[in-house]
DNA sequence: ATTATGATTCCCT
DNA sequence: GGGAATCATAATC
């Protein structure tokens, strides 16, 4: 995987994304869900222009966008196009078990990192992270042998564009934060 | 199934 | 400067 991949809209580069591996500082795995954010969609950040939040959404395909949900929880985005990115929302755990259960304070393996919150919890992601590279040292990508077989759907929690399908889930895992209708 | 949690942004006055 | 809204989660009903 290389940073050109990124370099397209985020509707497109999101299903690629299912099946890559993600690890940080060593913990991490498959990444089983994403979700696509545009600049013309009413439900993403970038959807009113850049602000100081929203800088690096604006910044180097292939960096790291992250924010503040709900007060309380980070959420990862990986930077495609300029003012698209797509939200990284549930992993399957393959390494860093123990110090991601350490990170989460607990150790049910299908909610370790199921949901864009935990996912960031248990990969100790911060507003550190915001506008770093993907190609660069905590992270590491590694793109999957074979494309996954992938489910599409409507987003989740959002208020805006909630006709868009641009949910993207690896078929049949148990790690997806909400299922797919069938 | 419903609610408490509680930081930041953005949009208005 | 105020207040609603927010790309969730965990605890409680």
């Amino acid at each position: 995987m290389n940073p050109g991949f990124f370099e397209r809209e985020a509707t497109i580069v999101a299903p690629q994304l299912i099946g890559t591996e993600l690890y940080v500082g060593g913990a991490g795995g498959i990444i089983v869900e994403t979700e696509a954010y545009e600049p013309d969609d009413p439900a993403s950040h970038s959807f009113r222009g850049q602000s100081l939040r929203t800088r690096s959404m604006f910044g180097p395909a292939g960096h790291a966008y992250v924010y503040r949900s709900y007060g309380i929880h980070w959420c990862l985005n990986f930077v495609c196009r300029p003012g698209s990115a797509v939200l990284i929302r549930a992993v399957q755990p393959l390494a860093g078990l123990a110090e991601m259960e350490r990170r989460r304070g607990r150790n049910d393996p299908l909610l370790l990192c199921s949901g864009p919150g935990r996912l960031c919890q248990a990969l100790g992601i911060t507003i550190d992270h915001d506008g770093m590279s993907l190609f660069e040292q905590p992270f590491s990508l590694k793109a999957p042998a074979e494309p996954a077989l992938v489910m599409t759907g409507p987003r989740i929690g959002i208020s805006q564009a909630i006709d868009h399908p641009w949910r993207f889930g690896l078929q049949g895992s148990v790690y997806v934060s909400k299922r797919f209708p069938a």
